[in-house]
RNA sequence: CGCAUCAUGA
């Protein structure tokens, strides 16, 4: 049993679909019951792939066959839809698991908020931080720096410097890419003398300021359309060693 | 019980 599930994990890296389903056919020739995890990872290579029909189908065969579903299959089941693009999807999976009893992990709640953000359904993203809150799941830096950007992108810059607080609050330390939403967000509100210090304060605090950084300094000052500012940030980077894209 | 899903700035 542990072997067959170890194989489809294997041959599903290799994309080897063919493969994997003439080995469940021996599987059960052979008497042996697929289990969840052999499941689960049935459905996280097809929706690697792409396959997200195919994906779906396992989920109803499973089901068929007598085994439930648990929070990995749904989870993953949410993330693979979720990245494809496919919200309604990923949301009804969401109400189903919770109809199941069961509850998202930060990882799939960071997933499923960064998407309806990204979607423009801020309120919805919104209402499910808070209740990832109330089941208990706890928020982590890469959640709250999910919140920022979407504030910040909706041009709340006021509740994004709010969560930018909640989060220091929450015992979290910002990383390179709190900062790098913070400096976006203060730079189009035109506070770029605000945005050089909060570049300050990273470097402070030990972090290595890549290109992505660099290029959003370059950026923001020629928006502004102060050239100076821009060609000296594109100095800089050049002298830490970094190439333009 | 374990194995299995691993997200954010360009």
């Amino acid at each position: 049993g542990h072997t067959y599930t170890t194989m489809v994990g294997i041959l599903g890296r290799a994309r080897r679909f063919d493969s994997i389903n003439k080995l469940l056919e021996q599987m059960v020739k052979d008497g042996c019951q697929p289990n969840v995890v052999t499941y689960n990872r049935l459905i996280h290579c097809y929706g690697c792939a792409n396959y997200l029909k195919e994906a779906l189908n396992v989920f109803n065969e499973m089901q068929e066959v007598g085994c439930e579903p648990d929070r990995v299959t749904y989870c993953t089941l949410i993330d693979i839809h979720a990245k494809a693009g496919f919200i309604d999807v990923a949301m009804s999976m969401y109400k189903r698991m919770q109809v199941a009893g069961l509850s998202p992990d930060t990882f799939t709640y960071s997933v499923i908020i960064n998407c309806l953000g990204k979607a423009g359904n801020l309120a919805a993203a919104h209402w499910l931080f808070c209740e990832m809150v109330e089941h208990g799941c706890v928020p982590n830096l890469v959640t709250y720096n999910i919140m920022i950007a979407l504030q910040a992108k909706a041009r709340n810059y006021e509740m994004a410097l709010k969560l930018y607080h909640d989060m220091q609050n929450a015992g979290f330390q910002p990383d390179k890419v709190t900062y790098s939403i913070v400096m976006e967000a203060l730079g189009h509100c035109g506070y770029l003398e605000e945005a050089e210090s909060v570049f300050v304060e990273m470097q402070q605090k030990n972090w290595v300021p890549d290109e992505p950084v660099y290029g959003l300094l370059v950026d923001l000052w020629g928006k502004a359309g102060n050239v100076e500012k821009a060609s000296e940030w594109y100095q800089a980077m050049l002298n830490a060693g970094l190439l333009p894209n």
